[in-house]
DNA sequence: ATGCAGATCCGACAAAAGTCGCAGACGGTT
DNA sequence: AACCGTCTGCGACTTTTGTCGGATCTGCAT
């Protein structure tokens, strides 16, 4: 994904950071804000604070009281739950383009429950926490929206919680293959590092190395840098279930 | 727990099962259902069916489509997931008192993330989920206590990832223990066999054993067939963070 | 009381996961 | 082009977890 060899449109700066207008007509595209009136939209899109964050930068910590909400206009953040000793369990990584953030304390006041860290150069709008409420209760849609919402991430987790403790790391990581490749190959992010990955099938970067190995050892994966490709759907499909 | 004793008075019989009145003023005491109106209430009693499991029956299974809601009347259910080879990971035991079912269900048509068991005899009143739907979109009073509650369902699993990939099984049990204590003594259900406890903890009976014995060794706790006594918190506390 | 199924306990072993040290390779910067 | 920090690869080792067979115990039912 570089920039070079982009057309650049004369008076419009492609990603322009930070445009309200824009902001308005992609929470507009969201699935979860769908049913919202313009105004609403709008009223939103005013209130909403710009945020850069370079690799590494928290957006918010674990504890922290009414964290805002995300629009995230380009970057990738990852959601963790950290270990007193450093080690990290990532519960879920988003992208450009998606809605995120504590909405675990919408109803009544929660603090998160997990940190989130930027995982790229990120820029990110920051609605918040109790603007979001008053619409919640305004537009009673919304809050079927955010049910449905937070049914996808609670079924996430119990997928996660499951993997975790009924599967090995290389089943995990054979699953975790098979769902993000698109044709059988696997583009990686420059942050996905083995270390970030291993964070997030909850391992260690060595182990996750060694199973890599295992599985191009037995011809199932091709490894090169920047990605992974899938000789051997089905053989990997079988690894899935150790 | 024993029934022995207790005062019976003449025309009631304690705990008679499904009686409908009763089940609308346990609904009314209901957190979750809080500000429903009386007629709400009745009209949810009236759906509700009356269901009785024994041991290690099936409430609903993963994948079941728009399985009903249940409210506990009498026993314990275990809420799990299951791994082909039969081992299984509890996510939540629910006690009698709790409204609990596919609430992920709810706003849009989802499938059960995991399967509910009877641990003990339990009665239970089945609802509709389209039933509860209806009232969702008249009340949507209730949408703000059915987010607050899976907020909580969220932080609870949360937390269990963060246990099973980031603890070992001596620190996990350190921490249920010491959750579960009252007055530095734990009671155990009947249902509440080592088998048990391992599948909440995410491993087998044998190693919970050894934890076990490990922490009696440490003189951290005493076990006894039906009960566990904490004999020194902080110790336990200490072995929390491992 | 007797017998039985399930629960617990135990030791030995196997497998999986995690740790350590170090050597190359790569990417971005100066 | 040279440098530096990070990422990766790899082997040896430790710890933790899981598995197996079988002994013992308990509560319940006959």
């Amino acid at each position: 994904m570089q920039a070079n060899g982009e057309v650049v449109l004369v008076g419009h700066v492609p990603n322009e950071p930070f445009n309200r207008e824009r902001l308005i007509t992609s929470l507009q595209a969201l699935l979860m804000l769908h049913g919202l009136s313009r105004a609403s939209l709008e009223q939103l899109a005013q209130i909403a604070l710009p945020r850069s964050y370079a690799p590494g930068a928290l957006l918010f910590l674990e504890g922290d009281q009414a964290p805002p909400l995300f629009y995230l206009d380009a970057g990738w953040v990852k959601v963790v739950k950290m270990a007193p000793d450093g080690r990290e369990q990532i519960l879920t990584i988003v992208g450009a383009g998606e809605l995120f953030g504590s909405i675990v304390g919408l109803a009544s006041q929660r603090s998160a429950p997990a940190t989130a860290i930027a995982l790229d150069t990120t820029d990110a709008w920051a609605i918040p926490q109790q603007a979001f409420r008053h619409l919640l209760i305004e537009q009673p849609i919304l809050a079927l929206q955010i049910i449905d919402y937070m049914a996808e991430r609670l079924e996430s987790l119990v997928t996660l919680v499951a993997d975790l403790s009924l599967h090995t790391v290389t089943s995990r990581l054979a699953r975790m293959l098979l769902e993000q490749a698109e044709g059988g190959v696997i583009q990686r992010q420059r942050w996905a590092t083995q270390t970030e990955i291993a964070a997030r099938l909850g391992t260690v970067p060595d182990v996750l190395s060694r199973a890599l190995r295992g599985l191009v050892e037995a011809r199932l994966i091709e490894l090169s840098r920047h990605q992974i490709r899938i000789l051997d759907q089905a053989g990997l499909a079988r690894k899935t279930t150790l």
